[in-house]
DNA sequence: TTGTTTAGATGTCTGCTATCATCTATCCTG
DNA sequence: CAGGATAGATGATAGCAGACATCTAAACAA
């Protein structure tokens, strides 16, 4: 049942991209492996043909996430420069639809306390995938100075995330939305 | 080698505090009840004469977590009502003591990603903690009315509560301390 | 004091996990 | 086209998880 190279490579991005939406939707602990293969649409056994453990999947799934979705950011960021594109990506971030949709959902909310307790490489993904999301964000503020900028940008990040997290946490949708509509406007007030 | 009825409530309270440590510190799904009771001196048959099942556990452990830590903020934030207690509540949650000491930890922003995908119990836990911490935030922001206050209170524990999961996740301490610093700026600007 | 109750220890059971061995049918190289 | 290489399926293994049965010594009620 060999497959051709680019068979291979295929199944290698599906087994990526389940592993990124399983982990997202259900945590990296409480997703296995068989359950990622199946997701994939093939059996557990094959698994160790394309990774060396779970945690190299783990580190490869992240960085897939974090690709997928600072590419779409960043898409939408850099399509019309004159526009207001600051409340653009934060309405977008902390919209309904983020929260309750994993399958773009951001890696730093969705693995928030998953992430701190990975491996170094992992870490290491996540770390540069923050970065690259601030600089995002920082390309946005272009009426402050790049030291303020920088620092603006981060806490921007900081307030989106924890906005995320909490969002999902809470158990009524009106407590829900009043942390998402609250942080957009500390965020946006002039 | 049953124990008087007042060194059972001291054991139930000391697997309780074992519990909330362990949870945040290791997470919940990674934490085992062996784990957990061992860290409270005890074995892991013992268990099921106190809790029902490890979802039982994990409830009141959070509430414990919950009602532990709102209380020590709550206690510093209505000491000395002349002050400007809101950066006192903001820095001390902000703070370089906060991220690296799991002990008194914050459980929004030390199980993040874990509340979510909790039972329902344990998310009205995290809901009513949730709650609480607005309510401790608003009390401090005497200058705004009501409604608004309350908005802000939300935006303020989204903003500290992200600060928090990201500076734990970044692997470089100068990004993880400019996080907090950031978000520190954000909340307090006049 | 005597008999009942029970906190906690020891041990077991079932199910799930990550990991690996083996097999086979297909791809790819020579 | 012949033969080695390999993607993926099947199956096995070892370890750990939550859950529970049983045992015992101590607390408590009579």
């Amino acid at each position: 049942m060999k497959k051709s190279k680019q068979e291979t490579a295929e199944t290698h991005e599906d087994i990526l991209n389940a592993a990124a939406l399983e982990f997202r939707r259900n945590g990296i602990a409480e997703t296995g492996l068989s359950e990622v293969m199946a997701s994939a649409g093939l059996t557990h056994g094959g698994f160790y043909r394309h990774f060396e453990s779970k945690e190299q999947l783990v580190a490869e799934a992240c960085e897939k996430a974090f690709a997928t979705v600072l590419d779409e950011v960043e898409r939408r960021a850099t399509r019309n420069s004159a526009e207001n594109t600051l409340s653009t990506l934060v309405n977008g971030y902390l919209s309904n639809r983020h929260r309750d949709d994993f399958r773009n959902a951001c890696p730093l909310a969705a693995l928030g306390s998953d992430l701190r307790r990975a491996d170094a490489k992992t870490r290491k993904v996540a770390s540069a995938g923050f970065d690259r999301f601030v600089s995002i964000v920082e390309g946005q503020l272009d009426k402050l100075p790049p030291p303020e900028a920088k620092a603006r940008a981060t806490s921007i990040m900081a307030a989106m995330v924890g906005a995320m997290v909490l969002a999902r946490i809470v158990d009524k949708p009106s407590v829900s939305n009043r942390i998402l509509k609250s942080t957009r406007e500390l965020i946006l007030r002039t």
